[in-house]
DNA sequence: CAACATCCTTAACAAACTCTTAAAGTATAA
DNA sequence: TTATACTTTAAGAGTTTGTTAAGGATGTTG
């Protein structure tokens, strides 16, 4: 996978300090990052600058967060950037707007700068990343938490999905019951015996019987090529 | 079987308390213990030592474990080694990349000595590479649970798979039953007298009878070559 | 807020598969 | 030849997984 560094990240917040704050840490992961202080502000870098990430304040003077994101996400001569919104914990309400208004994922303030600085790794590489193509008859995309099998779409509850996810991650591998476990459930849950065959069950059953194998004694396998 | 300490394992965190923590217990146990604090530093050090296994946080700054992983699975130049994540479970997005990025297991934080300390034994008994090429006509491939024979791809059952992997392991050496029993059984159960001769005879139905023979009054061998 | 829906987990039983054993047959070495 | 060690077969004991239904938790809708 190509590396996150040397992408394009714009900045757009209208507290001086944040914007001093943030963009000197992000230069210092050697990432390329420009500025801005509201939203018509930043509308007239995206044209030129064409950034691959957008960290977006939800409240600002003369255009907020909100209203830019969805002028950015209607312009069809822009490479779509990934937004994240900033938001105070106290916005929730921001959050689903926010959702709605095409963001791809929200970072709560106060920020720390490590948290900050892996989560906009994660995020670009999602950029490449974020559906997994088994073969022409099936398609996983984790940003609509969407399944795609033969044309058809499905939308998985959240265990099966990543349950499936985590199979379909390395077609042929075998993951066995643990793995499994604390991937999907995390290594404090406690489940009973039977809950990870009753979701391989629920897959089989939408998915159909051919993609995921058992290995009896040993674990599940997602059918490979 | 072979005493799994000896091995170099090399441990990589950002955070000094972790890193102590880790290389204290692991050291503990006799193994020799590396320590790195980011991606680019790991990636210089496995070049010098060529550990066994490597200890990959997640997030780190500079270069993430992500990343450090697929660099490392890229370099054929390298005596692969087994690579296992550590993560928080509320990283689970990360996890799942790390699987796709080629790792072969991940424990979670928080770590329990005792956890660590018996899986890291279990990462070690496998081989480095998870495919024992025997020759042109057959391969075992741990990670799917896979035997090639004359192209044909067989599951075996768990105990016959276990079976051929210690006899494959080392072509012409001749193994005992004492060892055979001590390492696919363990040491505790206690089986009958031709038990094994069972097993073999099933795994000489499905791979010909070319491959295992027997030394009476000994033990059995895989062929040579 | 009641009624309804969805998801996750559990429990109980069924089914499938694996492992072990016993017993009888065959090869081998002394 | 005869004892010993291995081979082979088949049955059933044992283990692991599959399946179904039901209940609790949570979320959604009128």
């Amino acid at each position: 996978m190509e590396n996150t560094k040397g992408h394009t990240i714009l900045i757009v917040d209208d507290e001086p300090d944040i914007l001093e704050f943030l963009s000197y840490n992000i230069r210092k992961e050697g990432f390329k990052v420009f500025v801005a202080s509201n939203g018509q502000e930043a509308l007239r870098i995206v044209q030129q600058i064409n950034p691959s990430l957008i960290l977006l304040d939800v409240m600002m003077p003369i255009m907020d967060g909100i209203e830019t994101c969805q002028i950015i996400r209607k312009d069809l001569n822009l490479n779509q950037p990934i937004i994240a919104f900033l938001t105070a914990r106290t916005e929730d309400y921001a959050q689903i707007a926010g959702f709605e208004a095409g963001a791809d994922d929200y970072i709560n303030k106060p920020i720390r700068p490590r948290l900050l600085l892996s989560k906009i790794e994660s995020l670009l590489r999602r950029t490449k990343n974020s559906e997994i193509k088994i073969d022409s008859s099936i398609q996983i995309d984790r940003d609509r938490f969407l399944v795609l099998v033969n044309g058809e779409s499905l939308t998985l509850p959240k265990k099966e999905f990543e349950l499936l996810e985590l199979l379909a991650s390395r077609p042929g591998k075998v993951f066995n019951r643990d793995q499994i476990l604390s991937v999907v459930w995390g290594n404090e849950t406690i489940v009973g015996e039977r809950t990870i065959d009753v979701h391989i069950r629920k897959l089989r059953e939408k998915l159909g019987d051919d993609y995921i194998r058992t290995i009896k004694g040993v674990g599940y396998t997602f059918k490979e090529k």
